[in-house]
DNA sequence: TGACTTTGGTTCTAACACGAACTAAATTCC
DNA sequence: GGAATTTAGTTCGTGTTAGAACCAAAGTCA
């Protein structure tokens, strides 16, 4: 068993960076015009064909009843269309519209630049040491959910 | 200037880490009949004497829009008082009540062991990499912001 | 002192978040 | 085939979130 001392700094770095993070991409994010969930779901069905709702709340871990109000909106605006599925009429295949796929060309360059700007000055070593210190402290939680 | 494919997987690890324990924890702090944010308040109020919202604000990194109304619920609950603040009218200094020290006392120990449960395993060094790495990370991101 | 600015909190709006209850369409299993 | 179960989405209730507009109390400065 881990002392207090010992692991509480841990997750306070780690409830930091992300809200640095977040507080970084969000903002360009809506400059843009579009809040982060809607970005994401933009991004995750951009240059596919479509998607169940299901396999969309999977990719961008939204849960399924918040999909429902996000889509909603995303639809409203045209930018996103339902469409009944081929075999299965429980399902419908979530996708962008033509105007949705205007949508993503223009702003999926523009965030992932702004993204790349701030990693600027950082190289392929630094990288490594990340993901690894993350995928390992990832496991961490993800034992003690199982 | 990065490449999108050498700071893309960094990005995801962070926010699959992130989700993670916030999975982890959120789900438990549930299971005490309290919402992560009002976890965070009555941890942050515990064993002090009290202090104003914006104070508050800072260290749980809760808007000042958002505080007033979470704050407004564990006031109706009982656990919480604002009381006048000696010298600035304008101030009002926030406080456990007795019941609140009680609630404290009951659901922060049990919180943390928790947590440690899940560090079982870990050692010293690991948590310097981590913490050095996470360090690091913000500040990539601190960089672009300021 | 009186106008101007800053600061501390509340209110408002639009959106998101989760879990639980619900409907309808598969699927499973006798 | 038909009852029981699972799966796909929606709806609902409660709570959180950011940001902007707002008010009142301090503080600043000429």
């Amino acid at each position: 068993m881990s002392q207090p001392a010992e692991f509480l700094p841990t997750i306070q770095a780690l409830v930091q960076c992300y809200q640095a993070f977040e507080a970084y991409s969000a903002a360009h994010i809506r400059t843009l015009g579009l809040t982060p969930p809607q970005f994401d779901i933009v991004a995750t069905l951009g240059n596919t064909s479509g998607m169940t709702a299901t396999e969309l709340g999977e990719k961008t871990l939204i849960t399924k009843g918040t999909l429902t109000g996000v889509v909603d909106r995303l639809v409203d605006r045209g930018w996103v269309e339902r469409a009944a599925h081929d075999s299965d009429r429980r399902c419908q295949t979530i996708r962008l519209t033509q105007s949705g796929e205007a949508l993503f060309a223009r702003v999926f360059p523009a965030h992932l630049a702004h993204m790349a700007a701030c990693f600027s000055g950082t190289g392929a070593a630094e990288h490594t040491r990340w993901q690894t210190a993350l995928r390992g402290l990832e496991q961490v939680f993800r034992k003690g959910t199982a």
